[in-house]
Parts: C-alpha cells; structure tokens; sequence
RNA sequence: GGAGAGGUGGCUGAGUGGUCUAAAGCACCGGAUUGCUAAUUCGGCGUAGGGUUAACUCCUUACCGCAGGUUCGAAUCCUGUCCUCUCCGCCA
C-alpha cells in the first residue's frame, strides 16, 4: 500500500506508474473521495471537541436544571458527530479499497513493459550450460525410473499436484535445505522454521488475496486462517504492528516452511512433473532495512541466490523484470532462472528463485515501524524477499543437469556430505 | 478441554463514573551544581490522524490488549473476543 499523502500530492506519477505496470486505478475518484473524507473528519473532531467540553462542565453544574440542558445538548452532539462519522467511516472504507488497489512504484532502471520480452537478462550463473552427448530424459522420467518421484501415489492420495518423494529425493531435499542453511547461517541470517498457516489480514498484508475467486491460496474453513503460499508471508507478519530499532537493520532472517498454492488457472501452462505443484518445502530469505538500505540489500538477495546456485554448479540466468509482470508489492524484482535440459524440446530456462524488494509497501499494511535513536517519530521499514532454494524447482535443476548416460545421476559436489553419497545409481 | 488470575506509556506499577490533560519510580534526553568511576536538583520525555506554521510552531481528535455496548461523560460499568500466567486433565 503507498501512502495516502504520496498519492494524492503525486497522482500524475502513480497514474503513469499504474499505466506502466498495466493495472488499471481511478486515481481522480481517490483524490475527490480523499478530500470529501478529510472535511468530514474536521466534522467529527469540532462536533467531538464541543461534546467533550459540554461533556466535562456537567461534572462542575451544580444547578439540577442547568444540568439536564447540558446533557441534552450533549446528547445532541453525540448524535451528530455519529451521523458525521458514519459518513467519513463509510468514506474511509471506499477510500482504502481504492488504495489497496494501487500497486508499489517501481525501481527507475526496472524495464518498462509487458511480456516475456520485455525482461531483460542481467547476468549469467558461473556454470556453463552443458552439451549432452546423449538425449537427456526430463525429471518425470529420471523420477520414475530411479524411484525418487511418485506422482500417482501423490494423486491417488491427495490430488492432481501433489507428490511422494523417495529414496535419494528425501535425502536431496533435506540435503538441500541444509546446504543453504549453512550459507545463511554464515551470512549473518537468524535461522527459523516457520508456521504453515497465517492469520488473512497478515496474507493481505503481505499481497496475498485470500478470498475471491482468484485466490492462489487454501483457506482453512471455520477460521481465519489460510496456508502459506511462501514463509514470505509469516516472515513478514513477524514483527507486524511492532516498533524496532534501527540500529537493528538490516535484519536478516530465513525460515523454513511449507508453500501451498492452489495454482487456479495455471492448468495446461508447465505443470509437467513437479515444476508447477499445490506443494513444496521453501527456505525463504526475507530482510527488514532502512529505505537507503533496501536497494544494496536487494543486491546482495540476488547475489546469494546466484552463489547458491552457483555452489550447485547449476547453469542459470538472472532476470530484471519488467515493469508488467511486477507483483503488486514489489518495486523490483529478479528471477533466476535454471537452464532446464529436459523442458522443452531443447532446454528451457525456468525459474526456480525470485527476490523482490517492496519498499514499505508491505510494512505500511502490516505497521512494521523503526524509530531512530534521538529522532521524533516513527517511520515504515523496508521488507526485502528472496528465494534461497525452493526444494521441487531444483530438484529438477539437478536430476536433469546431473544426468549420466549411463541413468545414473551425480550428486553435486556441495550436497554430498549432506546426502551421504555422491551418485545415485542406475536401476537395473 | 476444565478452574482461577491478569493484560495501563520503553520498563515497573497506581488508578473502581467527572481537574485522568493517567500518580510514582526506573530508564532516557537537556540544563544547573558539586572534585572523583558519580551524587543532588530543575525541566523535558509516547504513537497516529487532521488543521496551522518560517519551524514538531501552535491548536485539535483518537489511543489504557482488541471489538462492541451503557452514559452528557468510561482506563474504571456491561457483553464478546484475543493473548499471557498458574493449577488440573490430555498428548508428540
């Protein structure tokens, strides 16, 4: 959410910012509400003002007659400046929703635009994308013929999207965890395991739309809570509606969790295998910064995603993307993405991380303050997300880069004292 | 799940319908004073919104877990709800 002020004083450049990342806002019928909603709480203050004046001479009236004149006038204001504040209320709501619909602005160097085309490729991972002397097998088939995915069993138990992981895949995706967890812990970052389910105004806090029919999320009935589609989320609501310090910043946390999505109309559009599933296990990167910090730390999200990936010795590519394909929350973001040998017909680059920096765009809806030593006041902090590895996205980075002629496939160099082996064999 | 207790400023903690504009202390900031790792003393010390201004300059509204209600007036009374603590039960 940006700021009422912001949008009002700069209408012209959060209408062009609208237009650029193609969503459509009234920004004219949120300046006139704003102002109409403004004059009707000058309304509400002077009628409460005068009530509350009224209000405490009663207390110093002696005289019984004079009293019950007091009281009625007093009732009189009551009844006014409830009538006055009905209105600014339901004023304030239209006002909110219209803001709510109005996406972050956007990094100057973003590039403007819609569409694939409009991304721009920004780097290469150190990894250089391999040439086969074989015809490499995509991941749904290394799955099934080593034993490590099993999509029907995922399907007859649960649904379409889900899936068991066997053998070498449970020891990869702890082995992977671990892995970036020692990158993390390194680095500075606190270290956390987070809860699956969110509390729906920390979800809308974050960007989520927990209801309507084009939620991504599950919802649990009966409650207000729904399961997280990233730990970006409880990460975020962490220390919503919490005052901290800014000595503090920048304040480094990674958590583990689950990620549910429901995916509604994604159908047809790469959900092979288990590249586009209703579940998979995340270990996310999110910061608290101050604004001048945001951009640096946005930087080096990036940098750890490619020295991840890089560890991996996985090829991949880093996305700018374009003003059009920008989240709500996000002022900029980058995708990395892994070269693919068994997508497509040749190879194709998918994502498999993404890191955004939202400004206060998030911390404003949830209330994630600092206050400077010395300084009056209180200001939003900046939230930062990224992607340190989500598990199903390289697994199939690795089963399909790390393929042998032979069937087998090698375990990369960085995992293998976490796996315990350094080769998964061929079956026979 | 049952029973009880409790949520008040950065912290401790008073406050049971009207100078609450929330006592006091601690912490913090500024000044004064005194020769000894500091004491004493005076003052200041919240957040958010609106208006105003050269200026956090002045005015004003709201905020005592949260949401409602009663009342001319609520930290205080009523209802609901969330959270914390203690004990019991259950449980990985």
């Amino acid at each position: 959410m940006l700021d009422r002020k912001y949008l009002i004083d700069h209408a012209d450049l959060v209408q062009q910012n609208c237009h650029n990342r193609g969503v459509a806002v009234d920004i004219d019928t949120l300046v006139s509400l704003e102002r109409q909603r403004r004059e009707r709480l000058a309304q509400v203050e002077e009628l409460n003002r005068k009530a509350n004046e009224v209000a405490k001479s009663i207390g110093q009236t002696k005289d019984a007659v004079e009293r019950e004149a007091r009281k009625e006038e007093g009732r009189r204001l009551r009844e006014e400046k409830d009538a006055a504040q009905a209105e600014h209320d339901r004023l304030e709501r239209e006002c909110h929703a219209l803001q709510a619909a109005i996406p972050n602005m956007t990094h100057p160097n973003a590039p403007v635009g819609g569409g694939d085309h409009a991304n721009v490729e920004v780097r290469r991972g150190k990894t250089p994308i391999r040439v086969f002397d074989f015809t490499p097998k995509d991941h749904v088939a290394l799955g099934e013929a080593l034993g490590l995915i099993d999509l029907d069993g995922g399907a007859r138990t649960t649904g379409h999207g889900f899936y068991f992981l066997r053998n070498e895949a449970v020891l990869l995706e702890l082995a992977l965890q671990r892995y970036v967890l020692s990158v993390l812990e390194a680095e500075g970052f606190t270290l956390t395991t987070t809860p699956d389910l969110a509390q729906n105004h920390i979800l809308e806090g974050i960007g989520f739309l927990p209801r309507g029919p084009e939620t991504q999320v599950y919802s649990i009935e009966n409650s207000d809570l729904s399961l997280v589609g990233t730990a970006e989320i409880t990460l975020g609501g962490l220390y919503s509606g919490q005052t901290l310090d800014a000595e503090q910043f920048p304040m480094k946390v990674c958590g583990i969790s689950h990620c549910f999505r429901t995916e509604a109309g994604a159908h047809g559009r790469a959900t092979r295998g288990i590249y586009r599933v209703h579940q998979f296990t995340k270990v996310e990167m999110f910061a608290y910064t101050l604004p001048d910090q945001s951009d640096a730390i946005h930087d080096y999200l990036m940098d750890l995603e490619c020295r991840i990936f890089d560890g991996l010795g996985i090829p991949y590519r880093v996305i700018d993307t374009c003003t059009g394909d920008l989240g709500g929350p996000a002022y900029r973001k980058y995708d990395l993405e892994a070269w693919m040998p068994g997508r497509g017909t040749a190879g194709e680059w998918g994502e498999v991380t993404s890191t955004s920096n939202c400004t206060d765009y998030q911390a404003r809806r949830l209330d994630i303050r600092y206050r400077v030593k010395g300084e009056k006041g209180t200001r939003f902090a900046h939230t930062l997300n990224g992607t340190a590895v989500a598990i199903t996205r390289a697994i199939i980075a690795i089963l399909e880069n790390y393929q042998q002629a032979d069937g087998s496939i090698v375990i990369p160099e960085a995992l293998r004292a976490w796996v315990g082996k350094d080769r998964i064999a061929a079956k026979s």
